[in-house]
DNA sequence: CGACACCTTGAAGAGGTTCAAGAAATGTGG
DNA sequence: CCACATTTCTTGAACCTCTTCAAGGTGTCG
């Protein structure tokens, strides 16, 4: 396996031996597989803070799989104002909003600086033709996407500026746990402004409610230093909104 | 090619000759796949208007072509209260949001009684290994769902309620329109409360809503029967949002 | 015809926004 | 390395949109 590693391209670290592996494209594939897919991973790229890696409109040819680095996606109206869709951090990928018109319906944003690989999507599909776990774990890309969704709609359908707060904070958290980061610290990448977009909110709400999480000794907030000192206070925030609303109903 | 469809199930009509084979699933497929896709449908399936389809936590094992009638997709707490996150029509697809984990994250419920075709999806994913075009076909309505989340996002997060309802409208009527129904005229199959539910709003607000629009003479509403009288009207609504928040920006 | 679900409308109230000003951090160029 | 410009963040006060609560009306189905 590993001659092969070396000779096919210039790059380093092929999927293999990534530690994003469990993570990333090529998980529950095995070695052959995974040497396989590393062949479609034809090139890196790295985009500086406040670059894009594409843009609406542009076309569509690749996904990308973020190795280093925090990006946004964002849907910006003609004039230059943007609706914040999502946060992705390393592992995950981007692209697929392009795979339905062939181009891409949002703007992907480096929120520092970053490294992406790129998979030609036209060879993941030929791939994942030849590897049913492969073509699984596209499928499964594809529709955890969906899922995501779902909850950001549930979330700006019917919960008030705390829940929604809470709920961005204990879903980046656990992604960066899942990432071998604190479970209590983490540091934002991303502006009040941002956040707010995301979160259906203006950014004078995500400031006070921080500073209202503050004040009650759930977080304990430095710009964008944020340590969750009472967890369990955000999931009760997160969990009463729904019981809340059931007793309305 | 008929003699096929003939032996192969009891059901009457095939996909070669449904009409909804131009949206639905056979879409950019020829008579040869077409008829493979056809013995894919291993089933038809009845739902009474109330009934769910699937639920959430159910085991997934099929997508869904809905033949006719209207559903729901919603996410329901344990309490019973719901979020509701989707209106499918006929030609539409149900069920991919259990592709992530093997099983349904939401539950779908027919708004009228209505008729699916069921589709094991370790069928589709087989014969999409075969067949290129059908592979591209199912990354495309899988992303397209995505887009259409993304849409949702955007409206949920940063439009007005006038502007949310004006969205919705135009949406219907182009779907219904591309199914060969009027572009003014259209029926509600939902509630008040379901289209609060998905718009992010409450029951009455939608209601005080649709009298605002009727006043102004923009559409005609006797409760679920719509006339939209001044298309043009919604669509500035729409557009107008935008042009706002870029000022504000 | 009566029961039930659904819809409409009003009035009061809350949550979030808008506008505004100032403070803190960050970046830049000399 | 410091001073200045810029961006980002915080906080207050007034305002507005949507919600909540409440009552009555309309339609539908057994």
């Amino acid at each position: 396996m590993d001659h092969h590693i070396k000779t096919l391209s210039p790059i380093k670290v092929g999927c293999a031996n990534c530690n994003l592996k469990d993570l990333c494209m090529p998980m529950g594939l095995n070695l052959t597989d995974t040497e396989r897919l590393n062949q479609v991973v034809t090139a890196r790229k790295r985009i500086k803070r406040g670059k894009t890696l594409y843009r609406l409109g542009d076309k569509f040819n690749s996904i990308y799989a973020i190795r280093t680095g925090y990006f946004k996606t964002c849907v910006t109206t003609e004039d230059g104002r943007d609706q914040v869709t999502g946060f992705q951090m390393a592992g995950e990928m981007l692209g697929l909003d392009g795979v339905m018109s062939d181009e891409h319906s949002c703007t992907a944003v480096a929120l520092e600086d970053a490294e992406v690989c790129v998979m030609p999507f036209e060879d993941i599909e030929q791939l994942s033709r030849e590897i049913p776990s492969l073509q699984r774990h596209v499928h499964k890309i594809l529709g955890g996407e969906i899922v995501r969704d779902q909850y950001v709609m549930l979330l700006l359908g019917s919960m008030r500026a705390e829940e929604r707060l809470a709920a961005f904070l204990l879903n980046l958290v656990e992604r960066l746990h899942a990432r071998g980061f604190s479970q209590t610290e983490l540091i934002l990448r991303m502006t009040r402004e941002e956040i707010g977009s995301y979160l259906g909110l203006k950014l004078e709400t995500i400031s006070r409610t921080f500073s209202k999480f503050a004040e009650e000794g759930i977080v304990d907030v430095n710009q964008r230093h944020i340590h969750i000192l009472d967890a369990q206070a955000l999931h009760q925030l997160v969990d009463h909104s729904n019981c809340k609303h059931a007793l309305a109903a």
